[in-house]
DNA sequence: ACACTTCAAGTACAGTTGTACTGCAAACTT
DNA sequence: AAGTTTGCAGTACAACTGTACTTGAAGTGT
């Protein structure tokens, strides 16, 4: 599977207000994209459209307005971009950028405590 | 600081094997990105060109070849490519993105335990 | 019903990206 | 020295991106 193209980086905001919000039109997603950054609402209706014919998201009408939902999950596209950022930038080696993560980039104690956990539970689990 | 045009894709892979084997000229850069992936000799040279004009590496003539040198630190361009997408598809949250990479990109033992140390550090050494 | 407001659809358009061909000068071969 | 190879500079160009204006139909207030 996965003959989608990537995502660019406004794509990218758009679907995860998708995620987070589930099916919406355009006008709820603008909306909710306003709240953290200026964007016109044409834009994120660019945005909405090339998401579908990309794949990853599906849209019906619903009377005047179009709803679009996500067709793919968070997972799969944060695996996917990831996955090739690290190719990229690191030649496919994932500790630097776990490294930069954990050491740069304020985590708070409880995200420290879980990440130990996480360590204990991949360490012996499989 | 910080005004430089984001790397594209392609100019990552190029800047990180300048990291990777110092100064270079475009036929060793070429030569070294060819053992991972095909690509043409001249979309090295445009590559780095590119390069050159966003303020990511410099030049100079050293007779007949032009010998590239990376102007910024790995540390620098992973923060901002990473905190950027960080932003763009977790809305700012990281920790998403290191338990994708911690559960999902199969690491080493060694990796783990050093995370291990790493999270200890952090926590105590403000 | 008429003016006014909403919105989806289509179109636009410059800048970026991925990728590569062409032209020419320097260097190497015979 | 003429031919071949090497490698930079320049140019090309379609696809993709970011961003938004325009047009026209549907919905709303009076």
């Amino acid at each position: 599977m996965g003959e989608r193209p990537a995502l660019s980086k406004g794509e990218m905001e758009v679907a995860r207000v998708l995620w987070e919000i589930g099916p919406a039109g355009v006008r709820q997603v603008h909306e909710t994209l306003s709240e953290q950054r200026e964007i016109d609402f044409a834009t994120v209706q660019t945005y909405l459209r090339r998401l579908e014919r990309k794949g990853y998201a599906s849209s019906r009408r619903d009377g005047r307005a179009r709803i679009y939902s996500a067709r793919t999950k968070p997972r799969t596209v944060i695996r996917e971009t990831v996955d090739e950022l690290v190719e990229r930038l690191f030649g496919g080696d994932t500790m630097p950028l776990v490294r930069h993560l954990i050491e740069d980039r304020g985590l708070q104690a409880e995200d420290l405590d879980e990440l130990r956990e996480l360590i204990d539970r991949m360490e012996q689990g499989e």
